[in-house]
DNA sequence: GCTGCCTTCGGACTTTAGCCCGTTTTCCGG
DNA sequence: CCGGAAAACGGGCTAAAGTCCGAAGGCAGC
């Protein structure tokens, strides 16, 4: 049987140097590549054509969430993992529904990780299991797995006025800011609200942090 | 002359291992230990007595910032450098108060470290560029250097409080959780925002979320 | 041409938030 | 022992936030 032939892509040239040395003692793994960047993973994806493509979520260059769906609309698209130290629910879901296989966090142990690659590269996906606690969660919450972002659904003019907001701004200003009547920056608030299923202008703060821009 | 014995925390063992084998590679220098959480590191560098620890600052077990202070508090504090991928300019001040001597983004390569170890172990103190510019921008903004966080002017009790309402809580729900009267929670906001220079209940969210954990 | 959604506003509310006056208890350092 | 800060509470007040009504023009799709 052939070796599994794998390209890592991580910013951290020490945490990729690390990688590396781990699947490189596995005599069926085969490290083919490292890149640094967004733009570098995906031109060396494609020219070494792997079997398993390890990415970092968080990278100069586009971030790793680019990367993944541009290597996806390659001919020979490579079985992907996302290696990250951040768990947000809303990347994992992305990442996962760009066509990533696995969703693995940075704090993995050696020998885990061996193990893990090799059941990705047979088809085999694998999230970090607490990740897939919450994953879980959200996609029961969220009916079918549309949690994505509920962003989507504020109209422009909403999501300006949210920007407002999240940088502490009160109706009053926000309506000077945006040459509107102090009411309607309240309505405007009521159906932002309503909208994301929040509760009050704090948790639209946070929120707003959290998810845009 | 002798080697360098370094001690090496931090909660990733692919990161370690990176760190560990590159540094080992030097003849000058020695690992004698790596840790994976904070107590851990207090106790290793207890034990091992190394001339340098590297400490990463997200850590469990009480964060790295919490480690660096017990380990300064000991007898024969070794020299000791942050070794992070967060770039907050307050975790930076704080760090380097505590008595670190380096602040080391984990996006440096291979070469680099082993140049910046030597040079710290000698005692030379070290911060990456993109963290120093920013530093002496605060500085020079900050007059002396109190910087650091006007957070330590929060008692206990307001912190607790700003927390509560980071996560979106109403006076009355914060009162609820910490059996406080509605009233009570109100002076309390009254005096955080006060200390704080904050404007809302909005701002103070926002606060909290980048500068409290 | 009708049906929606977006944008904008007004009236009339109720509930929260925030400030300024106080008071009491406790606890810690000089 | 006294001062000061922290922790907790109360009254009274103004302003801000949020909700529920309704309405009007614009622009898109069917």
């Amino acid at each position: 049987m052939d070796q599994i032939r794998i390209v890592i892509a991580d910013d951290h040239p020490l945490y990729r140097e690390g990688v590396a040395r781990t699947l490189s003692e596995d005599a069926g793994l085969l490290v083919v590549g490292q890149a640094q960047d967004a733009p570098g993973a995906v031109e060396l994806t494609e020219r070494m054509t792997p079997d398993l493509l390890l990415l970092d979520i968080s990278m100069p260059g586009g971030g790793g969430l680019q990367a993944l769906r541009q290597v996806m609309a390659l001919p020979n698209p490579p079985k992907v993992a996302m290696l990250t130290a951040s768990e947000e629910d809303d990347e994992v879901m992305q990442a996962l529904k760009a066509g990533a296989l696995g969703y693995v966090l940075k704090g993995v142990g050696s020998r885990e990780l061996v193990g893990i690659v090799k059941d990705l590269a047979r088809g085999q996906s694998y999230v970090s299991p607490s990740l897939a606690g919450r994953l879980l969660a959200a996609m029961r919450g969220g009916q079918k797995a549309k949690a994505a972002n509920p962003l989507e659904d504020l109209s422009k003019r909403e999501e300006e006025i949210l920007r407002l907001v999240a940088e502490g701004k009160s109706n009053k200003e926000v309506g000077l800011a945006l040459d509107l009547q102090e009411k309607t920056v309240k309505h405007y608030m009521t159906s932002i609200l309503q909208k994301l299923h929040l509760r009050n202008r704090v948790e639209a703060a946070v929120f707003a942090r959290e998810h845009l821009r």
